[in-house]
DNA sequence: TTATTAAAAGACATGAATGTCCTTTATTAA
DNA sequence: TTAATAAAGGACATTCATGTCTTTTAATAA
């Protein structure tokens, strides 16, 4: 579905946006301690969110990831997947031929673009801070 | 969403299953002209439905694929993916976590499992053979 | 039986995604 | 200003999916 490095920058950013709630800056070892995963790996996805805006990065002592409060409040999942990922998800034909499309479909086309389009909708409308709230209550988990 | 493998696996599931209903036995060459796929790495591909009792082959002259009439008229798309792809579609945890639990859930749990579901259940109750012949009228392409 | 045909099988090649390591850059604190 | 810290960046390594090539096996027809 998502590919294994976007998985670490959903996981990273949910991580990054609760500890952001709660005034703190997180730094990488943290991050992948607590989302369990490859730090190296890790900190090149977090560049890439930080080239797209999603997260804020500091250098230096004390430094870390953050993201800002006007984004985190209005950030969506899809933002995150799409920075990954790019459009793929949303646009690619199910059967893998060049293009999508509605004159000459794949016969699998009109099963396939409900459920793709049902997955783009929910990632558009899932806010990044309603789940690390979930997290924070501990209604959901990112290590286990 | 589906590997390569599984998306050639498919279109020529469904190619064979036309030329099937049309009375005709088709070769591997002819196969990969119709549904544009590798034809060497699409022959293995037939080799696994083959194993999977999904196709039937039969070697030397006038050999080629087919599909059992009886398996024909019941044959899910489900059947086909879970030969190439596995059941890890319907099983894996969205964000990549080992297991997929309710108990524990990751962050994006209940967002995914009802698309999850939904793709399952697509799947199992699509027969191979109405898409088969959605193509044969024309409604819908293989190959351009 | 023999020659021909076409799939099966195994070995190998390529490419993309994943993952690691080392150096550089920027920030902070002494 | 210098030392320490942490992210950025680039080069390299590994793994897995994808794809190719050649030989073997099985079926058919002459
Ligand atoms: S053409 Fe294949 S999904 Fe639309
Ligand atoms: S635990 Fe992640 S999808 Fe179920």
């Amino acid at each position: 579905m998502f590919s294994k490095a976007c998985k670490y920058a959903i996981r990273s950013t949910i991580y990054i946006a609760e500890q952001t709630s709660s005034g703190k800056r997180v730094g990488i070892k943290e991050i992948v301690k607590a989302i369990d995963s490859p730090e190296a790996f890790t900190a090149k996805i977090l560049q890439q969110l930080s080239k797209a805006q999603i997260i804020e990065s500091v250098k230096g002592p004390a430094g870390g990831f953050v993201i800002n409060e006007k984004k985190l409040n209005k950030l969506k999942l899809s933002e995150v997947v799409e920075a990954i990922d790019g459009d793929s998800i949303y646009k690619d034909c199910g059967l893998g031929f060049k293009v999508c499309s509605e004159k000459t479909p794949c016969p699998m086309h009109h099963k396939f673009k409900g459920i793709r389009n049902e997955l783009k909708e929910m990632l558009e409308n899932t806010c990044v801070i309603e789940l690390s709230q979930s997290l924070e209550k501990g209604l959901s988990f990112l290590n286990r």
